[in-house]
DNA sequence: TACGAACTTGACCGACGGTCCACTTTATGG
DNA sequence: CCATAAAGTGGACCGTCGGTCAAGTTCGTA
C-alpha cells in the first residue's frame, strides 16, 4: 500500500509540454484539426510519450477537461454561496449552470475535440457520461433539482439540461454572437423547473 | 429546367440494395463496426457505388434517416390531431414528442451512427442541425412552444428539448430497460414549460 | 444498332489512433 | 559516486477508415 512512486521530474515536465501543446492548438484549430501526432510535435515529443501518459486521445481530452473545470469545482464543492453550499438550490442551479454555461463557451474547442474524441474511439465503452467531469456536473445539477422538487426525474432532466452544453449549440450560438441567449434561457428553464408549481392539475 | 434525368432502374436497384444493407448492418452492430466498405460489401456493390450514389458516409446516414422520419413527418404535416394539425399546441407537442422519442428509441443504432458520422467527418460545415430531419423535427417543436408561450426562447428551447434524444442518453435508459422514462420525462417538461405560468415575478 | 451519358469498380491515397520495443534517462541504495 | 532497475521515450510500423479517380461497363434512346 503507502504511496505510489513519484512521476518522475522529465515525465512531470513533459505531461506539462503536452498539455500546453494541445491547450495551444485547440484555441486555433478544430478539433478534427488536432491529431494526436500534431499535439505530440507542437509538444516537442513523440507520440508514444502522449499515449504513454494519457492512454488515449480521449485520456488527453480528459485530462484538460478536468484542468479547466478544477476551479468551479472547487468553488462548487467548498466556495461561497450562491455556487457553494448555502444557498437554496433553485439559486444555486441557476448560479451553477450560469458558470457552466461560461466555462463551455470560453472552451469550446476543448468541448468539441473531447466530443469528437468520444465519437471516434472504436471500442466504446467510454462515453460522455463516464466522464468525470460530467458525472460531477451532472451529479450537482441533478442533485439540486431532486432536492428543490423530489417529484421530478432529476436524474434523466439533468442529463437534458447538460445535454444544451453540446458543441454544436454552443458554437451556433457563439457563430451568430449570442452567447447570452442559453445562460438566460437555461434561467428561464430553471425557474420554470423548480420554481412554484403551476397549480399541476387545473385542467 | 424541366425535369431532370430519371434515375436509371440498375442505378435505383443498387441504391435499395445499399439501404437495406446498411440497415441491416446497422441493426445488429454498433456504428463504429459499419464502415461504408463493409456496406458496399453487403450490399454486392463496389465501394464507389456508394460514395458515388450518397456523397459521403454522412449523405448514407442522412438517407436512412428521412426514409425512417417518413411517415411522422407526414402524419405531422397532415395527419389527424393530436399528431397533426388541430389540436392546441401543448397536446400537440406532448404527441411529437413521444412519438419522436419512440421514433429514436426504435431506430437507436441508425441515430448513433449518423452522429458518428457527422463527427467524424473531416470537413465540418454539415452538423446535426442541418440535417433535413433534425430541421423539421426542431422547427415543429419550436413552433409550437412559440405558439403556447411567445415570451420564450422557442428555439434554443427547441434545441434542448430535441437534445435529450442523443444516442448517449437513449441508449443508456435502453441499456438499463427504462425506455419509458424519457417520453415521461419530457411530458412533465413540457407541461410545465407551456403550462400555466407559475406567477413569475414572485420574487 | 449505335452512341453518349450514366453508372460501376476497386486499387489507391493520405490521415488517423494506437502498438511496440530498442533505447535513454532518472532515482535510489550500497 | 557508481551500478542497477524501473520509468520514460521515440518513431517506425500497423490496420482501418473515408474518400478519389480513371478506366471499363451498362443502360436508355434516337
Amino acid at each position: 500500500m503507502a504511496e505510489q512512486r513519484q512521476e518522475r521530474a522529465d515525465a512531470a515536465r513533459n505531461r506539462r509540454a503536452i498539455l500546453r501543446a494541445a491547450e495551444a492548438l485547440l484555441a486555433e484549430h478544430g478539433p478534427d484539426h488536432v491529431s494526436v501526432e500534431r499535439v505530440a510535435a507542437a509538444a516537442g515529443v513523440g507520440k508514444g510519450t502522449v499515449f504513454h501518459r494519457f492512454g488515449n486521445r480521449m485520456g488527453l481530452m480528459r485530462a484538460l477537461m478536468e484542468e479547466r473545470a478544477n476551479a468551479l469545482h472547487e468553488a462548487v464543492a467548498s466556495g461561497p454561496p450562491p455556487l457553494g453550499p448555502g444557498a437554496p438550490p433553485e439559486t444555486r442551479l441557476i448560479a451553477f449552470l450560469e458558470a457552466v454555461v461560461d466555462l463551455t463557451t470560453r472552451n469550446v474547442g476543448l468541448m468539441a475535440a473531447n466530443e469528437h474524441a468520444i465519437a471516434t474511439q472504436r471500442h466504446s465503452t467510454e462515453s460522455r457520461h463516464t466522464s468525470p467531469v460530467y458525472v460531477f456536473w451532472h451529479g450537482h445539477v441533478a442533485g439540486l433539482i431532486a432536492e428543490a422538487r423530489p417529484e421530478l426525474d432529476a436524474e434523466l432532466l439533468g442529463h437534458i439540461v447538460l445535454g444544451s452544453l453540446h458543441t454544436e449549440l454552443v458554437m451556433g450560438l457563439l457563430r451568430r454572437g449570442e452567447p447570452e441567449r442559453l445562460a438566460v434561457c437555461l434561467r428561464d428553464l430553471a425557474t420554470r423547473l423548480l420554481g412554484p408549481s403551476p397549480c399541476p392539475h387545473a385542467g
